[in-house]
DNA sequence: TCTGGCTGCTTAACCGTTTAACCATGGATA
DNA sequence: TATCCATGGTTAAACGGTTAAGCAGCCAGA
């Protein structure tokens, strides 16, 4: 492997000379530093990063620490921040904190032993990451003080809701998968904050009790607003086994918008985020402490993308109502 | 931050000897070892990563390349390879190749310029990873000769069918996502393989055309065979909305073990993959390659596990069968 | 008593960069 | 002509570990 000291040698100049031409930084003339880049590129040398976090105490590299890596969004939330990391020029380093609140801090050990930069998390439901003297950034929700960046939860609720009023539901369903996870409960509210002033709703926690929906639906309810796309595929299930055509007699929306959104038939309406978006936001703002710049204070909540696609319409009209 | 020095300085001896004493390498009375670790934990003492691996020449970091990180394997495997690479001591890099060659080519190269020891590949369709002069793990699946270490897809596809085979299921019909994927045609010629000495079988590829479920039924097919649970959720779309009940008339059988597949009903019956034995295997290869050791030769196909749910049961009985 | 080997440490080089401080040269300015 | 400054470098010291080589002291064996 060539290194700093090849080139110089190479080309009868310092070390500290090929250092600098390489990085633009000290007093080089124009012909040295192309002699240099062009012997560097000749001998296809690359730069030791290890030497270079040695010497200026930063390794180019971020942690990302997600509660569980099997959750349907760490896909999506990892290729933003590995793509919006790469862009900045740091590396991102996978954390999982499988779940429970002491892996999580173990799991943040572990990482700023390895010497990174910054940390992104994505919060165990209910923690506060609480890292001391390192730069971190928090994708969670609006509604958490601890939060640096997410989606706006609460307002893509009420963008889903608001959506089906508009078009005439009335009576809602809700259906959250976790009541613990306040990105879920802010969705609801959301929701709720769209429906109170028109129409009437319910509120289920699929962990805790699944509705029923023949009854609900019987009830007069014609939309069901889930916290999840794979609770709507659920309802979507459950509806079919029920004999309510969706979306001829019910309407259902997701959130998320995983990719079972387009493979389910009617395929599901439903809340997208904006992954890149909040990625860049995040690592801008690590960025930006991390080489103590002023930071970009914009963008705490990200709007969310409303998807219609084939489980939402129109509720049936009254004359075609359910008899009972 | 305090450092070997310190230590070093603190107890009165060289930093030779605390280096020696934490690594128990050299030779240090057991004595001032105990001192030494002791003062080490007072001062909450962390070795410098960067430092070590300046001058060892291993950063204790591997890389993970994926062709998509939204690819819904990719949580499944990211998190069995963090878990596997973390107890071997390693840290865990991710990059996405997005889809192209070119990118991952390129994603490689990133890797490899912050000096990790080691890749594992989950390589994009059709291509080589060509790497030289890296350990290099890839998972792909047993036929391609560059396979480190896979589930055993054919064998699973076998499985499926061969169960489907053994409660009186004759005509199948094989959908598989990708026709380029070499995955999900080993799992199709396994699924061939169990079908073929008593039963008779169609082939589609969901990309180019999605086969009409009723006429098939109509012809006698009773099972439908998927090479992913995203394909066998359409399947189950389309069936309900063709009137045939899954699994009464249709069988159905997913592919993955995906989280969709609890969520929809009837429970997807699939064939899940065992992504810690593969990870555990694939980072000791990795291991015994960086650390030249002997490898361990064995388990190149991972076993899959077929997970029975609720969308296959027997066939309807002949005279209950279809009349046209 | 001398030799040899073991024990328990120290010394110092090294990994490959970065960077502060210094220096020689030449041209412009006073 | 003496002074000053800009230019284009060089030197050397870090950064924080690891590790080969060396060395003093001690004990055992001959």
């Amino acid at each position: 492997m060539s290194n700093i000291k090849t080139i110089a040698a190479d080309l009868g100049v310092s070390s500290a000379t090929v250092s600098n031409a390489l990085s633009g930084k000290g007093r080089v003339s124009e012909a040295t530093v192309e002699r240099i880049r062009l012997r560097a590129r000749e001998l296809g040398f690359q730069p030791s990063m290890t030497a270079r976090a040695l010497k200026t105490g930063r390794t180019g590299i971020l942690g990302l620490v997600m509660p569980d890596l099997t959750n349907p969004l760490f896909p999506m939330l990892a290729q933003s921040v590995e793509t919006a990391a790469t862009q900045a020029g740091y590396g991102v380093l996978i954390a999982d904190s499988r779940g429970s609140v002491d892996d999580q801090a173990a799991a943040i050990q572990r990482l700023r032993q390895r010497g990174v930069d910054g940390l992104v998390i994505v919060p165990h439901r209910g923690t506060r990451p609480l890292v001391k003297s390192l730069p971190t950034a928090v994708i969670h929700t609006p509604s958490d003080p601890e939060n640096t960046v997410s989606s706006d939860h609460a307002d893509g609720g009420r963008m889903a809701a608001q959506s089906m009023v508009d078009i005439g539901h009335r009576q809602f369903l809700l259906i959250g998968g976790d009541r613990t996870s306040q990105v879920q409960n802010d969705r609801i509210q959301g929701m709720i904050s769209a429906i109170k002033p028109k129409g009437t709703f319910q509120v289920y926690w699929s962990t805790a009790e699944f509705p029923d929906l023949a009854q609900c639906a019987a009830q007069g309810v014609t939309a069901v607003l889930t916290t999840s796309d794979l609770v709507a595929l659920r309802v979507l299930s459950d509806a079919h086994q029920a004999g309510l055509d969706v979306p001829g007699r019910l309407s259902v929306m997701g959130f998320d918008d995983l990719p079972l959104g387009m493979a389910v038939r009617p395929m599901l309406s439903t809340v997208a985020q904006d992954g890149a978006a909040i990625a860049k936001i995040a690592i801008t703002f690590l960025h930006s402490k991390i080489e103590n710049t002023a930071p970009d204070p914009d963008g705490v909540a990200v709007k969310m993308r409303l998807v219609l696609r084939d489980s939402t319409a129109k509720p049936p009209s009254p004359h075609q109502g359910d008899p009972t």
